[in-house]
DNA sequence: CCAATAGTGTCTATTAGACATTATATT
DNA sequence: AATATAATGTCTAATAGACACTATTGG
């Protein structure tokens, strides 16, 4: 085709944040209130536009960056920080009542923040459980009660394929650790799990398989008492990204 | 973020497509000659624009199919044509010299067709094997020899990240048979699971561990003799799309 | 006959999962 | 002492992988 610039249509290209972290053993989701219309006060996942000379995930970590005050870690990265990477695309004509908008969106996943949430339009920002938001997402009957209001736009939808997508990653890599803060134990890290998976693990079997996967885990020579009982060895997360075996998943 | 049309920068957004298939126990991408400026005369993914009130996927389908006279078909359909599924979105500033565009490529994997290609713009579109096409792309130094000019823009890299989806996706998915025929035979389909694997896989392991697998084949009756020897089965896909357990890739 | 592919059977080392036991902290 | 969590050990059924063997075509 030649080169036209009125041959194509203009749209506007945005970058929306599926954020999970893990507390009170289940998987959260950062929300934020929307101010204007459409879609007035219902609850949003972050984002903004793209700029001119911005990269896509450089701007998924600029949003991510002033929503929560956390710096992203792209996928080669090590140290500490949030997750993030590429999670797909929506781009349904009628998505935006106003205008045309692609979104990329991008999955975070962070450990429990110490402070709720530090950033600059934090006013009207919450974690809210997954389960309340995608249940909402669903059961379109109810939406009288208390917290069972669909998000806004289609981001009921972007939101459940980021939860699948952190579901099945943390099967075949070690992205489980990137829920948890620098130095953690083994029955931290299986807390991950379940509260993300939504089952229960044998510790016994799950500490044998994560210490024998090579790999994964680095033992830092600490201990703490901090879940009560016998101390606990400490560990970081090791060099792997990819777990094998896998972590499999029961009854799936 | 208030509503100003003139706040966000306008993007151009095409859709960009990998289409894979097995031919020659080899794994083949198609590819387009590009007709002008910029990388005039060197090998492209095919795609363009996306419509002013297209779908993302349809307009995936559509270039699919004015390129190669595929049928689309998206995950949910169970039918014959190509699977085509949403790969990833690039969107480097200045991944396209002439202005800021963002591509969402998507995967399509499609059997061997019978005819070369049947579409409009065939004249300068062909099959390339895929180790080729990233040979060219890493080895920037030999660019003379034969085959080895890297692809137009970035598509080298979507390319390499498509080949990638392909690998790991047929461990745990039934995709695999989207690259044969309507009927085929469990030996075909192995030869499909070596060539995109590179591998050599046990024949007799390999028969066991498919047709084991509830939900994957289902045996139409038939048997041939195309491949010679012992007259085959003939099997068609299942209606499971998750293999449980998973296609186990030697020594990864 | 031989060559080629299809399909089934057998054996073994490994492993997932169930569960016992010991260790070390707090209350 | 009672309780909680951590860590290691044991047993068994299931399985991946190696490989023997038979079946059925074409040349």
């Amino acid at each position: 085709m030649p080169y036209d610039p009125s041959a194509f249509p203009p749209f506007a290209v945005t970058v929306d944040l599926v954020v999970l972290t893990v507390r009170k053993d289940a998987l959260y989701a950062l929300v934020v209130r929307r101010g204007e219309p459409p879609y007035q006060g219902r609850w949003a996942l972050p984002g903004g536009f793209v700029r001119d000379d911005e990269d896509l995930e450089s701007a998924a970590g600029r949003e991510l960056t002033e929503e929560t005050g956390l710096r992203s870690q792209a996928l080669e990265d090590q140290d500490a920080g949030a997750h993030l990477e590429q999670l797909a695309t929506y781009g349904a004509p009628q998505r935006d009542p106003r205008m045309r908008v692609v979104s990329v969106a991008y999955l975070v996943l962070a450990p429990d923040l110490p402070s709720p949430i530090a950033g600059g339009d934090a006013r009207s920002a919450r974690w809210a459980a997954t389960d309340a938001l995608l249940e909402a997402a669903d059961g379109a009957d109810r939406e009288a009660e208390e917290q069972h209001v669909p998000l806004a736009f289609d981001h009921g939808e972007i939101l459940r394929d980021g939860v699948e997508r952190a579901r099945s990653k943390i099967e075949y890599s070690s992205l489980a650790t990137a829920f948890c803060p620098a130095e953690f134990t083994v029955g931290e890290l299986r807390r991950v799990y379940e509260a993300v998976w939504g089952v229960a693990l044998d510790p016994r079997n799950f500490h044998r398989k994560v210490t024998g996967t090579p790999g994964f885990l680095v033992p830092t020579g600490g201990t703490t008492t901090r879940q009560g009982g016998r101390p606990a060895q400490l560990f970081r997360a090791g060099g792997a990204t990819l777990l094998n075996p896998p972590m499999l998943r029961p009854e799936v």
